[in-house]
DNA sequence: GTCTATAAATAGATAGAC
DNA sequence: GTCTATCTATTTATAGAC
C-alpha cells in the first residue's frame, strides 16, 4: 500500500517523514472513528507531533482526510484494474477475489476508511465513485459480459458479480469485530480464502 | 420494524408519541452520520422538538443511541431466529437470504446504524455481539452442520456461509451510494433478489 | 412539558516566541 | 519547523421561567 504521499512537489527528508507520520496516524484514527469521530488531538498524539505542527503540514483536518482518500484511491482500485481480458476467465476472476481478500487481511484500515465514508453517503467521495470507479467498472464489465457470452463463465449479472466480490472480501475487514465475536478463537483468515474460492468457483462455473 | 420503544413503564400518549418522534429522528440522523457525526441539534430539528425537550425524554445523547441499538437488536436478529430446523433445508436458507435482502431494502437506516457501529469496532455493541448474536449463531450453525452431514446441502463452512449471507444482503443497504453510483439509473433491488437467489442455490446445492 | 438562555467542555485553527 | 498559549465555534447539557 505504498502509493500515497508521492513527492509531487520537492520536499526535504524531514518534511516527507513528517507528512508520512501524520498520514499514517490519520489512517489509524480515521479508520477507527470516522471523520467526525476523529480529533486532531488523537491524530497528533498518534503521530507524536504537536497539533499546530500537524496544521503546519496540512491546511486543515479536512485536508488530511482528503489526501488520505485520494492518495489511497488508486491502490484501492488496483486489483480490479489488473483484471486481464486476455487471461483465462475463471482463474483471472478467482485471482481478483484472492487479491481483494488479501487486501482486507493486510490493509483493513484502508478498507474501513472507505467503508466509513461510504456508509455515511460518501460526502467526500461521490465524484470518485461516479467517475473513476464507475468508468473502471464499466470497462471491466464488458470483459465479464464477453466471457459470459462465449460460455467461458456462467451467465451472471456482471455488476452484481463485482458487488459480490467487494462485499464478501471487504466484510472481513469492515466487520472484523463482528466476525471475530462470532467465531471466538478461530482465525477468520484461516478459512476465508478456501471458502471464498469455493463459492466463486460455484458462481462462475458455467 | 416495530419492536422498538415498547412501554416497559406506563407512559401517556404524548410521552409515547414524543419518544417515538425522537427515536425516529435519531435513527435518521445517526444512520447517516454515525454517533459522533450526529448532533442533538440535527436530531431535535428532525424531530421538530427543542433540544432541551429531547433531554427531557432521554438522559443524554448516549441514552438515545443506546435505546436505538438495543431496541432494534431483536428485530435485526429476527430473520435468523426464524430459521426453522424442521423445514426444507435449501428453501429455508433461501428464504432467510430473501428476508435479509428485504430488510436491506425496507430498513436501510437500521442496517447502516449497525454498520456504522461495527466498522468502528462496535464500542457500544461488543457485548451483544459476543453474547446474543454469537449464541444465536452457534445454535443455527448446528442446524446447518446437520443439513450438510445429511447431504441435504453442500458441505460449506457454516459460519462463513452466514457471513456471506449478511455481507451480500447488507451490502445493498450499507454501500447503497456506491452501488447506485456504479449502476447509474438501474435500480439495484430490481436485480438483486434473483441474482442472490441464483448465487445461493449454487452455493448450497450439494 | 416545553421553551429561552446559558453554562461547561471540546475541538479546529491561529498568533507569535524560539 | 516546532512549540505554548489562545481564540473561536461548536456541542452537550443544565437552569429556570412559563
Amino acid at each position: 500500500m505504498p502509493k500515497i504521499n508521492e513527492p509531487d512537489r520537492p520536499r526535504t527528508r524531514i518534511q516527507q517523514r513528517n507528512r508520512d507520520l501524520i498520514l499514517e496516524a490519520a489512517l489509524e484514527v480515521f479508520s477507527n472513528n470516522g471523520f467526525r469521530g476523529s480529533t486532531l488531538d488523537q491524530i497528533s498524539n498518534q503521530a507524536g507531533l504537536s497539533k499546530p505542527n500537524l496544521l503546519y503540514y496540512f491546511a486543515s483536518k479536512d485536508a488530511i482526510h482528503e489526501e488520505l482518500l485520494s492518495g489511497l484511491m488508486d491502490t484501492w482500485l488496483d486489483p480490479l484494474r489488473t483484471l486481464n481480458p486476455d487471461g483465462e476467465s475463471i482463474p483471472e476472476l478467482l485471482a481478483y477475489v484472492e487479491r481483494k481478500l488479501e487486501m482486507s487481511r493486510l490493509y483493513p484500515r484502508e478498507s474501513r476508511l472507505f467503508a466509513n465514508e461510504i456508509v455515511q453517503g460518501a460526502p467526500r467521495m461521490l465524484d470518485a465513485l461516479k467517475g473513476d470507479l464507475k468508468n473502471l467498472v464499466d470497462e471491466k464489465v464488458i470483459i465479464i459480459r464477453d466471457w459470459s457470452a462465449q460460455g467461458k463463465i456462467a451467465d451472471v449479472h456482471p455488476y452484481h458479480l463485482l458487488f459480490s466480490i467487494w462485499s464478501l472480501t471487504q466484510h472481513y475487514a469492515d466487520f472484523d469485530v463482528q466476525v471475530r465475536a462470532v467465531l471466538g478463537d478461530e482465525e477468520p483468515f484461516d478459512q476465508a480464502p478456501a471458502y471464498l474460492r469455493d463459492v466463486f468457483v460455484k458462481i462462475l462455473t458455467p
